[in-house]
DNA sequence: CGGGATCCGTCTTGATACTG
DNA sequence: CAGTATCAAGACGGATCCCG
């Protein structure tokens, strides 16, 4: 949640933005799970906890990777979207996946998961 | 620096192991820029301090993505490189850097990055 | 001089408890 | 259900020290 940019090069910048062990894992929860509320995320079995997953979500929002709606007509009920920008981080998602299911032993994908 | 194994997610794992603000970028002084010592990493524009360098080489190397080496016959002069594994972060940093330079606005490849 | 290790103050993370 | 408040633990940063 680094807002001070260390450099313009576009690895260090993005890094900034989603070099943790937790927003990409969102993303990859809305891309491909198709999770759109904060009850969801939490049921991952990463397991964040809920304030993390609440700053998360607030700053993928404040970056426009993310929308959130109002569900419905239920009252407090929310519904998070990953807007275009935020789907245009497939490809980089795609990549870590791949390197990961290579390099690392018993990674996998689950069924669930494209 | 996570050891510990969160899920048998591929994108999860790759970011226990490569998810912070500094890892990748050691990788990618290392493959776009040729830097091989410890000093020429420092001197990269984000500011690493010694401290952090030293803890991620060393990290790394026992992930087996960098061997270090003595340097020709200098007595303490290291040599750090990319092993296959390594090098085959490639991809991953090239998904980023793409996803960067589209999406953050100012972003650019300095001259003597390929 | 190059490559770290150590200390220490600060900032961030994360688990848990609590609230509307 | 969807968060916020709290607070301990850990990560960061930078200065300095050390060692060949």
């Amino acid at each position: 949640m680094t807002l001070h940019r260390r450099s313009p090069c576009p690895i260090a910048c993005t890094l900034d933005l989603l070099g943790d062990r937790w927003t990409l894992l969102i993303v990859r929860d809305m891309m491909f799970l198709g999770k759109q509320r904060f009850e969801e995320f939490l049921e991952s079995p990463e397991g964040i906890s809920t304030n993390i997953l609440a700053s998360r979500l607030k700053f993928l929002e404040e970056m426009g990777l993310v929308e959130k709606q109002p569900y419905s007509n239920h009252p407090r009920r929310m519904n998070y979207q990953l807007t275009e920008p935020g789907k245009s981080l497939r490809p980089v998602l795609k990549a870590i996946a791949v390197w990961g299911l290579k390099q690392i032993p018993e990674t996998r994908i689950p069924d669930d998961e494209i």
